[in-house]
DNA sequence: GGCGATAGTTAGCAGTGCTAAGTATATTGG
DNA sequence: CCAATATACTTAGCACTGCTAACTATCGCC
């Protein structure tokens, strides 16, 4: 373990803290928590799964997914449909409200970094675009 | 608003959420919770202050700092001293076994992104450290 | 001296993490 | 084929962390 990477670690950490808290206040505005929006953003872009690939995928335990999509679904945000192929699952979707709600969500977060990412050149754009896309990279692979 | 500053912006978002969860379950050994080990950090790596100033540096309001640092006294983390010059402040000092906590998590997490960043080259992990001392800056001046 | 501003606390709510324990269905081994 | 085990999910209950509203105490200024 180098110094460098324990110096990168402890960057990488700070700064996803300082740039959440940043970014929550805009997202309250949606009436929706960010664990619950971010479950709907997998559901929108990465399409309907079981609330188990949902937990996995948010990196939850199935407890804590099962509490959120009860409240996607009373939020009228998603739906679930029974699995054909196993009566215990159900398929979660999200419904039209909830596709509009992420996309509500996303327009006001960019508002909101976009005073943050505008004194970026693109050379600067790309090297955190490389860097975030590094960080999922890793966390997804990295599964353990 | 470019179409680029939104898909950075989102990488970013999905970036910071997904690296958090990851690293939270180690920190969870340590016995404190990530608000307050955040806090710790701040008062052991920026020095004391007040509750004011170390609500402001975590972007978040009183009352959650109060008993955020409520907790860290509680656990022996930190103590407060009264402000000499305003009756109505504290300064905020994190204890011998808050610093030991924090250089303790500070471990805990590295070894958890260890395996993480591993695979990195030196031109990779510039970039990612790079990327964070950029976010962390836009986040300094852009303060609201 | 008094008035508005600032530092901090308390109370109470919502959201999100967890474990433990329970139900229902699937799968597997005998 | 049936019993044991494993898996999908729920419920209950706890801890932490965010917020606002309402309060107290002190400061700074006229």
């Amino acid at each position: 373990m180098t110094p460098r990477a324990r110096a990168v670690a402890d960057r990488l950490h700070s700064a996803a803290i300082h740039l959440l808290r940043r970014v929550r206040r805009h997202d309250a505005a949606l009436g929706v928590g960010p664990a619950a929006l971010s479950a709907l953003s997998v559901l929108v872009f990465g399409g309907p799964r079981s609330l188990s690939r949902l937990a996995a995928a948010e990196q939850v335990r199935l407890p804590t997914m099962s509490r959120i999509v009860a409240g996607l679904e009373r939020a009228g945000l998603a739906r679930r449909e029974p699995d054909p192929t196993d009566r215990r699952a159900f398929v979660i979707h999200p419904t039209p409200r909830g596709r509009a709600t992420v996309r509500r969500g996303r327009r006001r977060r960019v508002a909101a970094l976009a005073a943050l990412l505008a004194p970026l050149d693109h050379r600067r754009l790309a090297e955190l675009e490389g860097a975030a896309a590094c960080v999922e990279a890793l966390l997804e692979e990295g599964r353990d």
